[in-house]
DNA sequence: GAATTAACCTGATCGC
DNA sequence: TGCGATCAGGTTAATT
């Protein structure tokens, strides 16, 4: 499910009940989802302050007062729900339906935590497929994490730039496509706005990645930014699992040039018919008129 | 070492 | 209505 934006629109609904809060009470309602948790999770988190709630790649990261980060990944099916204790509380920019919060939030099939703060709120994060993660790393190894060593630049950094993306697909000899998806390339793509970017940069996904011109990075760069600057605007794309953590959809999904649109014309006047393929396990959808 | 495939897990959808 | 096959936004161990 989430991608960079989908990630990026929850770290915004997340940070005004988890940013400068506490956590009171932290339960897990299994010994596990893609790794295990780690050694005393629960008691870790009660009583530690949240300095910071950043993200990097699809991660989020929680800095707590203790040294150590809580490191939250969503997988392809996860999600937080953030309920409020208080009716029609205000909490930062954000308002919370009271009648959301009873008790019987957190309590489904698939709620694997629930982290109540002093803001304050209930966060329930659910994952049916349970390929997400929560973790605890010290703060400062961060960097040298397994999780994280290998994740390559930031697409919406001011420092990506074709020189930037230059290097990374340097010898690359899979596809473009494939090379957008491997995080160590760039950090946070996945197969939405990999497709989505390339077709605003026409340029096939079938191509080898170390054979693009310098301008044709160049024109991958600027599409991949407004692609992502515009996703996170919309609040993300809401396929089946995506919700904002109000909730709420995201709308990007209508935006959608090629994904998922198989047999749709173009939105260009190219008066092509949107394909799909696959590569390396995954569906790639593009207009094979005008992305050469 | 790089690239590709298979596996992790659950649920929705489609064709028969 | 039911059943099996297929697919899904991610990551990574195993294999080529």
């Amino acid at each position: 499910m989430p991608e960079l934006p989908e990630v990026e629109t929850v770290r915004l609904g997340l940070r005004p009940v988890l940013e400068h809060h506490r956590f009171l009470s932290v339960k897990t309602r299994r010994g596990d989802l893609r790794i295990p948790f780690p050694p005393r999770f629960a008691a870790r988190l009660e009583g530690r302050r949240v300095n910071r709630l950043w993200r990097r790649a699809k991660y989020l990261v929680a800095e707590l007062d203790s040294g150590e980060s809580l490191i939250i990944h969503l997988g392809m099916s996860g999600s937080m729900s953030v309920y409020a204790e208080g009716r029609d509380r205000k909490v930062g920019t954000y308002y919370y339906d009271a009648a959301r919060a009873d008790a019987g939030a957190g309590a489904g099939k698939h709620d694997h935590v629930v982290m109540e703060t002093d803001a304050p709120a209930r966060i329930v994060f659910t994952d049916q497929r349970r390929f997400g993660l929560m973790t605890l790393v010290d703060t400062a190894q961060l960097a040298d994490h397994p999780l994280f060593k290998d994740i390559g630049p930031e697409p919406l950094a001011d420092d990506f730039g074709a020189g930037l993306l230059g290097r990374a697909l340097r010898g690359k000899k899979t596809s473009i496509k494939a090379a957008l998806l491997d995080q160590r390339v760039i950090a946070g793509l996945g197969n939405i706005y990999a497709c989505e970017a390339l077709f605003r940069a026409r340029l096939s996904p079938r191509r080898l990645a170390k054979n693009l011109t310098a301008g044709q990075r160049a024109a991958l760069v600027r599409a991949i930014k407004t692609v992502l600057r515009e996703a996170i605007d919309a609040g993300g794309s809401s396929l089946r699992d995506h919700r904002r953590v109000d909730g709420g959809l995201g709308n990007f999904q209508h935006r959608f040039a090629v994904y998922d649109r198989e047999g749709a014309s173009c939105g260009r006047t190219c008066g092509g018919t949107v394909r799909r393929v696959v590569q390396n396990g995954r569906s790639t959808f593009y207009c094979p008129r005008c992305q050469k």
